[in-house]
DNA sequence: GTTGAAATTAGTACGAA
DNA sequence: TTCGTACTAATTTCAAC
């Protein structure tokens, strides 16, 4: 289980958009390293190899390629937020001004009660979660820092009451087992999407191109 | 959102409801720990000890004891979405009919594309994440799995079209440096609670005493 | 891609401060 | 409690197949 502390940080924090091209073509076998991994982060690679039913050596190399391709970003200790001293999480729902992404963004990186922001369709423009130590620490964020930000034009907050699963990982074989040999599932190029009976809440207006303005 | 079935789901997966007293006390060296092993899970105990400044036997009690109180909940590999086939992520917010809270969480645990779901005050009553191949398998899922459990009433979707930002774990040492010493924040017994300004979506009707009845 | 052996490292058990 | 050290067990590396 060794740990060679240098390198590795390079990937960005949490960096979906760019990076199109895949490096690495993941087989059946690599879904299955990165099944046990996400189920267990500290095992070793020796361990590894016999759950997964390859030799050391083989799963030497394929766990060197997930970590240097990317597909593994990076591993993590699951913390209890409770017994951290962080009880209150809340979900805030922000309307951001347009243009004024980046600086959103710049804020954002400022906050460390923010565990994580995505940006959506629908409504709002992001969903941002915080862990907190009670609710009017939530309160104060809200008011105080987030609604000082320009780039913030509107929230809204809900609580969470309770945090019924979270899975570390999902992989596609959790749907499909015989995912092997099939591609990450390109979209059909200039198809329609079909979204019948789904309601879908659209995009709010000029979000055409907010990934590229990021 | 009564909850008259007297479940207990006892050790459910994200339980952040339940379990209160404080079975360990954690001091500044334990966070700092913790600070660690949330950037790199695969660490050893050994260079664990010495960024955190501590002796090697001294690491390994506290690690032990971090893992059997809780605190550390598992360790875990963070994959790569998109390169492992699942490059469309959506919420999908649920809201349940009352008394079916446990169907609700039975068919959850049925679909292995569900990455995270937790429970919520607001317009609706659930969050749930869902990572994808594409756009319809979304619809397919919302449409054809959701809207066939009972418990399920309506449903609203959004795409993620970026996920900005994700924190392996929020700790309050990242606020609060001199954290050591507070305890983990006790609400005033009986205080109100300040939502002033703070645009709070109250509750659905009948759920405050949600929490217990989960 | 696999096996087996050497070198290194991790995990454990002690006594001492 | 924490530290330091010695001992044992395990892992990683590297070789040849």
């Amino acid at each position: 289980m060794i740990m060679t502390e240098t390198s590795r940080n390079s990937a960005h924090e949490g960096g979906q958009a760019g990076r199109i091209g895949i490096g690495l073509e993941l087989d059946a076998t690599h879904l299955k390293i990165l099944e046990v991994l996400r189920e267990n982060g500290r095992i070793s690679v020796a361990a590894l190899a016999e759950r997964v039913g390859i030799s050391r050596a083989n799963a030497y190399t394929r766990f060197e390629a997930l970590r240097a391709d990317g597909a593994i970003k990076r591993f993590t200790a699951e913390i209890d937020h409770v017994r951290a001293g962080l009880g209150i999480t809340a979900l805030i729902f922000v309307t951001v001004r347009q243009q004024m992404w980046r600086q959103f963004r710049a804020q954002l990186a400022q906050m460390p009660e923010v565990e994580y922001c995505a940006i959506t369709t629908g409504q709002h423009d992001a969903m941002i979660q915080v862990r907190m130590t009670d609710v009017a620490a939530v309160h104060t964020m809200v008011t105080e820092r987030l609604a000082n930000i320009p780039a913030v034009k509107a929230t809204e907050t809900v609580f969470i009451l309770d945090e019924v699963l979270k899975r570390p990982y999902v992989l596609p074989s959790d749907r499909n087992p015989a995912w092997s040999t099939r591609r990450p599932a390109p979209d059909p190029a200039g198809g329609e999407v079909p979204l019948g009976k789904m309601r879908f809440v659209g995009a709010a207006e000029g979000r055409a191109q907010l990934q590229r303005d990021l």
